[in-house]
RNA sequence: GUCCCCUUCGUCUAGUGGUCAGGACUCAGGAUUUUCAUUCCUGCAACAGGGGUUCGACUCCCCUAGGGGAUGCCA
């Protein structure tokens, strides 16, 4: 058996969308599933769609996700230029080839009289026209127009666009690997436009030539390109060669189901109800795990099948698993609670110690030093299973490192009670004789202080907590209260029956 | 308009003729001998509609509706 490679052809438009890293996933999935190879190919024939330093952006993000191409712009390989605007001679030689046959002609025709044509058509019936077999024929083009005054017009520079000469009447099927079987009829396909006017390869063309030169395997792309298949198809019968595999996925919609646009959104935080950012970029920063995304974004539209319920998936095993028989077919909606709830799994499941050397430059950018990497293990151990982003671990955990210079006014209003004074007083009396200043004590010395006063543990818990973080919320109190040690704790919890009743009145 | 694709809980989905239609997120309630944003348990909640085929349809066929894509010298 041949050896798989697919490729992932984004064209640089300035962002990665949401979608497009999907389908550069998949085919990822597919290649490292079957020992292949991935390949990243820039499809910049759209020179009016330039934009700077999109390429690089592109590269980052599929870095950032951890899908490094094995062959493309930034990697290298046996089947460069990895650029279609590098390989246009390619184009305009196979282009030439088709001519040569008789299966593509010259159109001369301009934009503006293609324009007219179709608005003459237009007023006097309903469908709008297509450049196709029913008006090849009334154009300027190859066809029509002699072969001597084509070589004028050529002669003279005239500009001029190639296009495919589809058949008339021919059915067109794919078997695509997602879909099953597909079918078109050519009636409805247009004379494509295989080379611009400016010397460029339209998409369809140079996408058709450069799979088959590269050797691709497995074509997995998006649904929009469905509906080009026939055309795909024809291009390879024209030249003779073998189509590759086809796989069309399905869409990636808002939560009003409407297509995902980089329009809608100014920002991760603040978006419009009913849409979602598309930008990879946009979640990049706001510091979900790659792993978390790409995860994510793999449930949408893959599972592992019948019995099989995991949700949290690592690369690896995605590799291991994948396989375009279980895509499914139906456009899927992005779901941030899902990611975000995905996210947080992925974190709790971390290494510690890896969480430890990310936090440390947060912490040392708000001023914090640990007092030592044991201490910050400790606390890092009771926060992480709390953490939806890793950035936000200053934010829940800044008391144990500094004292609270605060104390929630809404935790204090609920759960400080005219005898939380009294109640803590005793709590340090019992905690100040503890042999040993760990979890199980400080459970005995609580029950003992709320039983003697009749109270509920709620009652002494929730003051403590609150004098000791300044917040109404952590880990479990005693694991906190271990953590802090036990000099901390009296001194915080002095401080707290000194300052908070101030707050009451 | 035409062509193509799609349609199971709010969302992601399992399910390939006989299931109490399962799981996950969200939400609600509860438990951890009454902290919480962790963990655990419970609950709410779906086969778009109509025709067939069949002893029997979420599963197969047809129609309708809805959604999406394409219809560019954009990809």
């Amino acid at each position: 058996m041949t050896k798989v490679r697919t490729r992932f052809a984004p064209s640089p438009t300035g962002f990665v969308h949401i979608g497009g890293l999907r389908t550069a996933l998949y085919n990822y999935l597919f290649a490292k599933r079957h020992a292949g190879t991935f390949i990243l190919r820039i499809e910049d024939t759209d020179r009016t769609r330039f934009v700077e330093g999109a390429t690089e952006n592109l590269i980052h993000a599929l870095d950032w996700a951890g899908l490094v191409p094995d062959e493309g712009p930034s990697s290298g390989g046996d089947y460069g230029p990895y650029y279609q605007s590098q390989r246009t001679g390619l184009y305009q030689k196979y282009a030439r080839d088709l001519l040569d046959k008789g299966y593509a002609y010259y159109a001369f025709d301009t934009p503006e009289e293609i324009e007219s044509m179709r608005e003459k058509v237009r007023q006097a019936g309903a469908p709008p026209p297509k450049y196709d077999f029913h008006v090849r024929l009334n154009m300027r083009n190859s066809l029509t127009l002699g072969e001597t005054e084509v070589q004028k017009l050529l002669d003279e520079g005239t500009p001029y666009v190639i296009r495919l000469k589809i058949p008339e009447d021919r059915t067109f099927d794919v078997e695509d690997k997602i879909r099953g079987r597909v079918s078109f009829n050519s009636s409805q396909v247009d004379d494509q436009v295989l080379i611009k006017s400016d010397g460029y390869p339209t998409y369809h063309l140079a996408n058709i030539v450069d799979d088959h030169l590269m050797d691709i395997t497995h074509v997995i792309r998006g649904e929009e390109w469905l509906s080009s298949v026939p055309k795909h198809l024809y291009l390879y019968e024209c030249f003779g060669w073998q189509s590759p595999v086809m796989a069309h996925l399905p869409l990636i919609l808002n939560p009003d189901k409407s297509k995902m646009s980089k329009r809608d959104i100014t920002s991760l935080d603040d978006m419009p109800s009913g849409k979602v950012d598309p930008d990879v970029a946009s979640y990049i920063k706001k510091g979900y795990e790659p792993e978390a995304l790409i995860n994510y974004i793999a449930l949408l539209g893959w599972n592992p099948g019948e019995g099989d319920e995991r949700q949290i998936f690592p690369v690896h095993d995605l590799v291991q698993e994948f396989s375009l028989e279980r895509v499914n077919k139906a456009a899927a909606v992005f779901d941030l609670k899902k990611l975000d709830w995905i996210n947080s799994q992925h974190i709790s499941l971390k290494d510690t110690k890896e969480l430890v050397e990310r936090i440390k430059p947060q912490l040392a950018g708000k001023g914090i030093v640990p007092e030592s990497d044991e201490y910050l293990v400790r606390v890092v151990d009771l926060l992480k299973t709390r953490m939806s982003f890793i950035d936000q671990f200053v934010t829940l955990g800044e008391y144990f490192f500094c004292e609270p210079e605060q104390y929630d006014p809404v935790t204090v209003k609920k759960r400080w009670k005219d005898d939380s004074v009294k109640l803590i007083l005793e709590f340090i009396e019992e905690i100040s004789k503890l042999e040993m200043f760990d979890k199980a004590g400080m459970e005995q010395a609580l029950h003992r202080v709320a039983e003697r006063n009749d109270a509920g543990a709620g009652r002494i818990i929730h003051p403590i907590r609150l004098a000791v973080s300044g917040t109404g919320v952590g880990p479990g109190l005693y694991e906190l209260l271990e953590v802090l040690g036990r000099e901390t704790v009296i001194n915080r919890l002095k401080k707290g029956i000194k300052d908070i009743p101030k707050m009451k009145q």
